[in-house]
DNA sequence: ATGAAAGCGCTAACAT
DNA sequence: ATGTTAGCGCTTTCAT
């Protein structure tokens, strides 16, 4: 023991890395002040001398020092951390969702977690009371899964933030296209093309982890085929789950209808390649024979030349993970009152590539 | 203060929900026995009796107790999370795999993080010391990452478990297919429908956050060649950046050269997706006027009818977080020492489909 | 503007 | 087998 100093000798500026790590009350003695002040001067919090923050940024700087997270949020009861929850990492949807999420996240600071919810016992798991979720996780980013309003209401009032994309949940931020817009959308440019013979490949109406977005989009396709005098009906359409198989499949049966249709829409581009199969596997030319319009585009669509009603899905991920943040903050900061989540509907767009075309005259 | 007695009262089996959560203390009072013991029990450390233990657990049970996180990390130093490196979300291969290790992870009992390593930048700013990466995590999976020699024993040093994919690591577990086979594989298919003048479309050269790939398949394919007597050398090897675009411009290029290949080898399927637009833009049938063989079986090659050298993308997630915990808890456990990490190497299979065929007799 | 001190809820020696 | 007691590294009143 040749130094009795104790720990106040901590004015080595030893630049070794990777000792064990400098803590508070390193910076704190130093700096040659309290560990409270250096935790309002890390902190940007009011109260301190502008000569000592420097100060003590410095020090923290030359002493690589961080506050521990664990530690922090031990104290503070923060977490510092995001979560989302998406049905399935599966799929390039929802992956596309979380990518645009994660770079925001990450950018601004939170560590970013990522926890599958494919079933509705997983759902019900994160979201239980049971599983503590708020003492994970700040806010969470729900993809296309709705909770119902109690679970949604206990997250608040555990104080974990809630944003959805794909759903609404009054209160929260949230990120959610048109659907009755994309529905119809896709009924006009059909029926544009002289098509009367319309069929639609819908996603899952039996296990339905959100069964609002087919709803919308079946409702705005009916409805826009209805203003040309087409009336439609549960016999005309298959449920694609969708899927690649699942819109194959729908596509034969539709096909295989006493009258079957000359142009098909499928709610998402996965299904509407599963649809160009079957054709293929039929001789059929698509966009000749047989019109096919997807949602998404998906970054395949266009290696298949799909016509298709275009979502900027990164886009979506981002700016849901943004308004979360903001929510939080603005919740935090000031008087959280008077804040109205918004409702962000990013726009759609139809792309027109080959697989659409004027109805065959048969 | 009309209640003197602290602490003490609390036996309250109040089963409402979400009020403030119970803490082990809680658990401990009602069980009649100290915190530590609830924590030993809990845990399912030993020196707990029997009866003891399943008091202990069927109080924490009744009062909704979970230890918290934030304290159990601050307390033993360990986070019970996994934190995978990827340089990007985007893209089919990247998002399959971290689909494999999340649900594993979080099946396991850890939090699951995923954090974007894109650029050298990312990487070295996640790697570094300054990120205090141990104090946020207990294991790292690296996909398609390679961290220097310092990096890696630093985060060893750090008591940050490595493991990797599509990399090797000394001392870490490792997921990896044999590159050079699939070259080899892919040379020996396409040389054994007669083609004799081939070409490659490989990965990213230049900026090379993982050349390694690349450059085993191509060794691979080389080797495959020259094994039949043909001589390849960079002029039958385009760039193709591991992307649809890229992929297409290199066939452009290859197809463009002098004596153009009537088989080309695209080291994945998304760049052989590329090939396949490029063919059609040049009314060139894929399998009869040009062979294209790509890599992954992505799930849209069978779309396509693309022939393909499948490997099992999930799966090599999964187990990569299998191997990871396995290697944590075998370090903590026993002696850690004789462990020898596994160098795990998945196989591949080919798998033809209709984009290969055979050499046409110009 | 700054400091002292009391936790936050747990784990890990060290008793017993 | 169980209990006692320090911390872990921060944040946050409450003083000054």
């Amino acid at each position: 023991m040749p130094d009795p100093s104790s720990t106040a000798a901590a004015h080595v500026p030893s630049d070794v890395s990777s000792g064990p790590r400098a803590t508070i009350e390193d910076v704190a003695t130093a700096a040659r002040v309290s560990v409270a002040t250096v935790s309002r001067a890390m902190r940007g919090l009011p109260n301190v001398a502008a000569a000592t923050r420097q100060r003590v940024v410095d020090v923290a700087q030359s002493l690589n020092y961080r506050p521990d997270p664990a530690a922090s949020r031990l104290a503070a009861g923060k977490t510092k951390t995001i979560t989302v929850g998406v049905p399935s990492l599966n799929g390039w949807y929802f992956s596309t969702v979380v990518a645009g999420a994660e770079a925001v996240c990450n950018e601004a600071g939170y560590e970013f977690q990522v926890i599958g919810v494919g079933s509705h016992d997983a759902r019900d798991r994160l979201l239980d009371d049971r599983y503590h979720l708020e003492r994970r996780t700040d806010g969470l980013i729900l993809v296309d899964v709705e909770p119902s309003d109690e679970q949604a209401s206990a997250l608040a009032r555990r104080g974990v933030s809630l944003t959805t994309i794909g759903a609404r949940i009054v209160g929260c931020p949230s990120v959610q296209i048109d659907d009755e817009h994309v529905g119809r959308l896709a009924a006009d440019h059909l029926i544009g093309f002289g098509h009367r013979d319309l069929g639609v490949i819908s996603g899952l109406d039996d296990d339905p982890m959100n069964f609002a977005v087919p709803m919308a989009r079946r409702s705005g396709f009916f409805g826009g085929a209805a203003a040309h005098g087409i009336t439609l009906g549960d016999e005309h359409v298959r449920n694609g789950n969708f899927g690649v198989d699942g819109g194959r499949v729908a596509t034969a049966e539709l096909l295989d209808a006493p009258r079957p249709p000359t142009a098909i829409f499928a709610m998402s581009d996965e299904m509407a390649f599963g649809a160009l199969m079957e054709l293929e596997h039929r001789a059929l030319r698509p966009g000749v024979d047989v019109s096919i319009i997807g949602v998404d585009d998906h970054e395949f669509a266009r290696v298949v030349k799909l016509t298709t009603i275009r979502q900027t899905i990164a886009e979506h991920g981002a700016v849901a993970a943004r308004l979360l943040i903001e929510a939080m903050t603005v919740r935090a900061t000031d008087a959280g009152v008077d804040y109205v989540p918004p409702a962000h509907q990013p726009t759609v767009e139809l792309v027109q590539r080959t697989t659409t075309g004027p109805a065959p005259t048969s």
